[in-house]
RNA sequence: GGAGGGAUACCCAAGUGGCCAAAGGGGGCAGACUGUAAAUCUGUUGUCUCAGACUUCGAUGGUUCGAAUCCAUCUCCCUCCA
């Protein structure tokens, strides 16, 4: 059993900020005397099912609630999807039917629980409710807050500045993730700090309501691997947790140099007093940044696939991009049964059927840029007399295949 | 309801009759270099049977030898006024 001050520790760690600590240890208090544990609560947006670092900085946190023996209810936001977090670029989402909105949950149950506990995990939807509530119910809702304080939204406020529009459904989208909590009572929200404005409405609703106000709890945002733009899969700069070790260990490598501690604290579980080490040296130059990242990379890959992978993926990235060989696992094409014709291969014809080029317009390119390579050896010419069975194509840093002959030659 | 402005490639944005497959920036991809798939520099970035041809500038139709550019209709967006 941890005391109340470990407790708070724990849960402070890492976190941007938590509004409030001295509510929040009233609740940690009389969940220990009643031994009722915490309602803990995250919503998730049903349309990116894919589960990446940028999320796990939240799992991981919820977590540790767990761990204390308190609960987490996951909001799949399946009614709220239909409007869609107003971003400013965000444009009225299409609906996503019934079905899809399951399997995308199904992909989110698959693989958040490689961080969550799974008995202490309840997983709901919130078109339960929400979808529920008429018309005077939305306009008891509405009544609740004010259009001066919406407007206090960062974004609401720079758009309406700027004179662009804002729809009056965008306004309803914090009020619903709001009565989320209400609906579940919830003890703690948790949320990147981009959830802010909606996590504190959670908050007033709850009072309204004649609930105990939840704790917020917001944890920073990690920049995808560009190292600029959060973390998201729109932006296609996020590590997703199922892709395959290699991956992951590689575009761990690829992030920049200044986020390295960052990542340690946030999506590793190494210990807060080696990542300070850590920084220490990075910051004396006594090191190769490669290096610290090298161990990053090892330690997120490990925590999805275990040591073994997380090796080999470490060895593969060493023979492919520090000695620039070739990958020990790579796709694997077999060859059409060959025309008659004499002419030979086209190679940009291949390059687009490997899938490593959107056209033969791109693959000539490549070709040209001296971008493609058999067997190591450089290709200058557009098409090729004949290939072997085995021969490795590569085009780019990135990308290979192994060639198989058409069946019975 | 009235008046005005706008829609250009992945994104932002220039282009007001031929020299426009369309400037510039961002992003992407590639090459070089490197201590890394960091940083930096360079190239490239519609498609095809790559010599040439074809499709592309909100949609449709029209004027013209020729249209992203002019005209008509339509769709969508924004601003101001009510």
């Amino acid at each position: 059993m941890f005391s109340i001050d470990e407790q708070i520790r724990i849960i402070s760690k890492g976190a941007e900020e938590i509004i409030d600590t001295a509510e929040l240890e009233e609740k940690l208090r009389a969940s220990q005397k009643t031994g009722r544990p915490l309602t803990v609560k995250l919503g998730l947006d049903p349309t990116a099912p894919d589960i990446h670092l940028g999320h796990t900085v939240v799992l991981r946190k919820i977590r540790q609630f767990q761990d204390l023996g308190h609960r987490a209810v996951i909001i799949i936001g399946d009614f709220t999807g239909m409007i869609g977090d107003p971003t400013g670029r965000s444009k009225t989402r299409r609906q996503l039917t019934r079905d899809e909105v399951k399997e995308n949950a199904r992909t989110y149950e698959e693989q958040m629980y490689k961080i969550l506990d799974r008995d202490k995990t309840e997983l709901r939807f919130n078109s339960e409710w929400l979808s529920k509530l008429n018309f005077a119910d939305v306009i008891g809702l509405t009544s609740k807050y004010t259009v001066a304080r919406m407007l206090e939204r960062e974004d609401f406020h720079t758009r309406f500045e700027a004179n662009e529009p804002i729809g009056i459904h965008e306004f309803l989208y914090p009020l619903m993730q709001g009565y989320d909590s209400v609906e579940i009572n919830a003890d703690v929200e948790l949320g990147g700090t981009e959830q802010r404005f909606n996590i504190l409405m959670g908050r007033k609703l709850q009072k309204d309501f004649g609930q105990q106000s939840q704790v917020a709890l917001f944890m920073p945002v990690i920049e995808g691997i560009d190292g600029v733009e959060k973390m998201s899969k729109s932006l296609g700069n996020y590590i997703g947790i199922n892709e395959d070790a290699q991956n992951i260990y590689g575009k761990v490598m690829s992030i920049p140099d200044h986020l390295i501690i960052k990542y340690f604290r946030l999506v590793t579980d190494v210990h807060p007093d080696e990542v300070d080490s850590m920084e220490k040296v990075l910051d004396s130059n006594e090191v190769n940044p490669r290096d610290l990242k090298m161990k990053l990379a090892f330690e997120i890959t490990k925590l999805y696939h275990g040591d073994k992978e997380a090796v080999r993926a470490e060895e593969n990235f060493i023979s492919v991009f520090q000695r620039k060989g070739i990958p020990e696992d790579m796709a694997e094409y077999r060859l059409d049964a060959e025309p008659a014709s004499g002419s030979g291969i086209d190679m940009a014809e291949l390059l687009v059927k490997l899938g490593f080029c959107a056209s033969k317009s791109e693959a000539r390119r490549l070709i040209e840029q001296g971008a493609v390579r058999i067997n190591g050896e450089k290709l200058s010419s557009f098409s090729v007399p004949g290939l072997n069975n085995g021969d490795v194509i590569q085009a780019g840093k990135l990308k290979f295949a192994r060639i198989l002959l058409p069946e019975g030659m």
